[in-house]
DNA sequence: CAACTTCTTTAGAACCATTCTAATTTGTTG
DNA sequence: CAACAAATTAGAATGGTTCTAAAGAAGTTG
């Protein structure tokens, strides 16, 4: 137990020092929250509270530097769904989602299970960066 | 000419009561720019720019209260793309986007020409409400 | 059309997520 | 450990959007 969060303490630094970020504490402990179990979707908000519940100090400019330096990373998917707030996704794999409109909450929906037909050529001069699916789920009655 | 923009305000005036929606000078003016040529795409300062432009007077809260009560009333369709700022289309129809990433803008995808197919059934109490595909395109060297 | 009710518009304040600033602290390297 | 570069931070600033309360326009009724 002790040893697990030890591991994951260096896993991160690891991680970090690869992608050519400093392993600083708040980046380190950030790290573990954010990688310890599962796929996690969260925003710059929900994050800062989670730390705050864990422990971890560390400001909320902190938590966005944060967040945009692992997306640039490669660490996390920045994932646009809501006009209001950012979306920040663990899981960098080819995916999309569930979006719960009254909610606020991303679903994953796991690997190529997604196919996408249809897709013309576009426009002189550009190129295809990413193509994004989000399915709008509502509660039903 | 004069007629044909008599004909557009009156065209305006009765799909804006259909909608139930009074119709008032900005509103009416606001549907006929909007409505006048083909499909286009709009934010909130840039419809208020455009209008300003035309010779329409309207504030700036007017014409987000009318882009929300449009959207509302099924005239104009939200599209999200972007955390920075709101999207809004007249084409309310079954379509797609490429959203070119460096300069803001839009690009209808008519029709049917997109298909998603392997959309898993939402989980239990969900239901969805729309697919959106977002194609993020950027100018290629 | 007068009187009245209800809905709209508006300027400006308020809001809120996000970014910036300038000063302090921390990590790294020789 | 000294010295420099990079990161953190509190709080201010920003910018799109919403709210507020007051004035104005539209609709209704007799």
């Amino acid at each position: 137990m002790g040893k697990k969060v030890r591991e994951t303490a260096l896993e991160a630094s690891a991680k970090l020092r690869e992608a050519g970020l400093r392993p600083t504490r708040q980046r380190v402990e950030l790290a573990g929250l954010l990688f310890a179990d599962g796929d996690r979707h969260m925003t710059a908000e929900s994050l800062h509270a989670d730390a705050a519940a864990a422990g971890i100090q560390v400001s909320l400019a902190t938590v966005y530097n944060t967040l945009h330096q692992f997306t640039e990373a490669g660490l996390l998917r920045q994932v646009v769904v809501d006009a209001a707030r950012s979306y920040f996704d663990t899981n960098t794999g080819n995916h999309q989602h569930f979006f719960v409109e009254d909610e606020g909450t991303l679903i994953d929906i796991p690997g190529e299970q997604i196919e996408v037909a249809g897709v013309p050529v576009p426009p002189k001069g550009l190129t295809v960066d990413r193509i994004d699916v989000v399915i709008r789920v509502k509660r039903s009655a």
